[in-house]
DNA sequence: AAATTTACTGACTCATTAGTTAGTTTAACC
DNA sequence: GGTTAAACTAACTAATGAGTCAGTAAATTT
């Protein structure tokens, strides 16, 4: 392994044996365990195996496996709402700005089905003791807003917006998150792969706007 | 504890102990248990204390864990089944035939919302293994059919079945998945109470209706 | 090059867990 | 009322898991 170092003296950016890269490798391997088997069922021996280090290690950088769940989450999320935030709706029409949240909602699952799964085992398992309400609720809190926008233009049918952002988030996650139970509908074929992907975004967004335009 | 048998010698239909009993119970307790941690995060000790018998009792009715997890499956989608099955549909127009398994679904999982964690859980932790196909196909294939009779028959838009079919799912099982995630959504309500679930119920079957239909 | 700090490990502890076994209690049948 | 079989338990085993700690190796500083 050679290259450890670019800059030699850049203050404390650099450190001995590359501790933030050990770091971030173990958010990610820690990510992939929780999101197949939850907080509980998580095993930090695994993702000490998974990383290449003693389970020791894990314990040098975070304080208990909670606190590891709780970094993973907040990564995550920081992710998702950084994404959220660059949006820009508030120009757009109220139709126009659901059919771009919904490409970014499901861009997002595509990119990193393991959010909706944690966020899946988060509430049937926590009871959502740990669900990021600040995301909750700017997610919830736009759609909410467009819906209602889109109602009182006149382009959206009378609707209950509560009810209907669950649904529209439901029908943006449940593909991803109950894949290993979906793929027998496609024998032979990846569900995540190119081709059903695209075609599965676009049915869902036309299924979603065809069920709230006016 | 006064009476264990109502008729005394019929056959083996008593139990000294009342066995039938017991075991009904431990499914029970079980399928709580698999419903929030899945099948490995679930703890013997506790399907155990909350039936009122220790864990050996576990033992002599069911071999080991994963023979009380495909218990459990079996029975939770036997009932499903059951209910699917008793609906005909062949006589009814599409979108009276949909709009009739949209209610059938939703009340399925009002009724018993762990149906839709137990499988939840069943693909994200077991990859599906356990997964029930005949349940799945008997769904799906019911769904997919209504969905090609209406577009033959020109009442709902051009679609693409299994996609759509998927999203319908999704819509009609997120809410009570996520229930625990979404409960700050409705502060001091109750999501499973009659009037949300009433309103959810009806929310639901119009996006879709709606989102379906020419 | 010696001293110090940072990154990391091996070998532990103690609690918990699936599963077992030998034995006890209760009811059923004669 | 004594025998037998069914229902159930207490007390185990063996394995695994979270978390600890004393110590080591590599890099950084002096």
């Amino acid at each position: 392994m050679p290259v450890i170092n670019k800059q030699k003296t850049t203050k404390t950016a650099t450190l001995s044996r590359n501790s933030e890269a050990t770091k971030t490798q173990l958010l990610d391997a820690a990510e992939v365990e929780f999101a197949v088997t939850g907080l509980i069922g998580a095993r930090m021996e695994a993702i000490a195996a998974h990383t290449g280090v003693t389970k020791a290690t894990i314990y040098y950088y975070f304080p208990s496996k909670e606190e590891l769940y709780r970094a993973v989450l907040g990564r995550c999320f920081t992710e998702a709402l950084g994404m959220m935030e660059q949006l820009q709706l508030d120009c757009l029409p109220a139709d126009a700005a659901l059919v771009r949240l919904l490409e970014q909602m499901l861009d997002c699952m595509s990119q990193n089905p393991r959010i909706g799964s944690i966020l899946s085992l988060e509430a049937i398992q926590n009871k959502g003791k740990y669900y990021p309400k600040h995301l909750g609720d700017l997610l919830y809190g736009t759609i909410i807003e467009i819906l209602n926008q889109g109602m009182t233009a006149g382009v959206f049918r009378e609707l209950e917006p509560r009810h209907t952002a669950v649904n529209i988030v439901g029908t943006c996650t449940f593909y991803f998150t109950a894949q290993e139970n979906l793929k027998y509908l496609w024998p032979g074929k990846r569900l995540l792969g190119k081709d059903l992907l695209q075609r599965h975004r676009q049915e869902s967004i036309d299924l979603i706007m065809a069920g709230v335009r006016n």
